[in-house]
DNA sequence: TCCAAAGAGAACTTTACGTCA
DNA sequence: CATGACGTAAAGTTCTCTTTG
């Protein structure tokens, strides 16, 4: 974008204000440029009552200049109060800080934008730590299904090489304390799951080689008939008991997550939780 | 001490929008 | 209701001065 300031003599760096109220003349100590300020200043006061300024010897020499830190203090408690100026409010502080109403505004104008970017940049960092707890988080949890999804593969091998004979669990007839090992009448061995809590609770993961199904082990998050929907996927955490409060180290709740349909399917798919579809 | 680069701040331009006569 | 003048906010830029290495 191309300034249309313009600057006069060899060595423009020297700055003058002319005019009241919001409107003034902008040039340097050899000369301004009346014809275009006043195209587009059209409330220009008179060049007459410019040169009455009791300012103006002051400002013909004055450089453009930082604001005095008593100015910046008032400024700043100001734009404390409220960040927009009304007219009032900018003609009377700039009559307090002998300063041009349109150098308060532009203060504002330029405050304002510093404000903005300072609350971007915070709320980046907050955001950025944020994803960063949680990536951390997503990083563990996939570990620790690896983990276990190695260990039930392990058990199950065992289980088979076990050729445990019929027993009637499925059938009602099961007993506390025999709760790691079932077969049911067709010879498919079940495994339960350790990881549930409470006595009467636990999940039976099918060995056979159709679709598995999670069944219910009374404890789940779901309603009761919740599990005869088309996709059941469960997150299993044995590293505390739960209580169901968050610790506030992490927005994961510490044991199962299910999700019953085919959109979360996907994403718990993605997340690398076990996901059963019902035949 | 000098100097160039970077940073900070004041003032500017452009655009868009609301208000009012 | 349409229109033009006006004020102002926001975003981006330019220029100057100060700080820093």
């Amino acid at each position: 974008m191309e300034s249309s300031r313009l600057f006069f003599g060899s060595n423009s760096s020297s700055m003058f204000y002319l005019g009241n109220g919001d409107d003034y003349f902008r040039g340097t100590s050899t000369g301004f440029n009346f014809e275009e300020t006043s195209k587009k200043r059209p409330f220009m006061s008179s060049l007459d009552d410019m040169l009455e300024d009791e300012n103006y010897d002051e400002q013909l020499t004055e450089k453009k200049r930082r604001l005095s830190p008593e100015q910046v203090r008032m400024l700043e408690r100001s734009f404390e109060e409220d960040n927009k100026l009304e007219p009032e409010r900018k003609t009377e502080l700039a009559k307090k800080l002998g300063l041009q109403p349109r150098q308060v505004a532009v203060w504002f104008q330029n405050r304002r934008a510093r404000w903005k970017t300072k609350t971007l940049e915070r709320d980046y960092d907050r955001l950025k730590s944020s994803y960063d707890v949680l990536t951390s988080d997503f990083d563990s949890i996939v570990k620790e299904n690896e983990k276990l999804k190695a260990e039930v593969l392990s058990l199950t091998e065992k289980l088979r090489a076990k050729e445990v004979p019929e027993i009637s669990i499925i059938g009602g007839d099961h007993k506390e304390g025999r709760d790691d090992v079932v077969a049911d009448p067709s010879g498919h061995v079940k495994v339960e799951d350790h990881f549930s809590t409470g006595s009467g609770g636990s999940a039976v993961v099918d060995d056979h080689d159709g679709p598995q199904v999670l069944v219910d082990s009374g404890d789940s998050y779901f309603p009761d008939d919740d599990y005869t929907n088309e996709y059941v996927a469960v997150r299993v955490d044995q590293s505390e008991e739960d209580d169901g409060s968050d610790n506030g180290q992490n927005d994961f709740p510490n044991y199962p997550f299910a999700t019953t349909d085919h959109h979360h399917h996907d994403e718990a798919d993605a997340l690398g939780w076990w996901v059963w579809s019902q035949p």
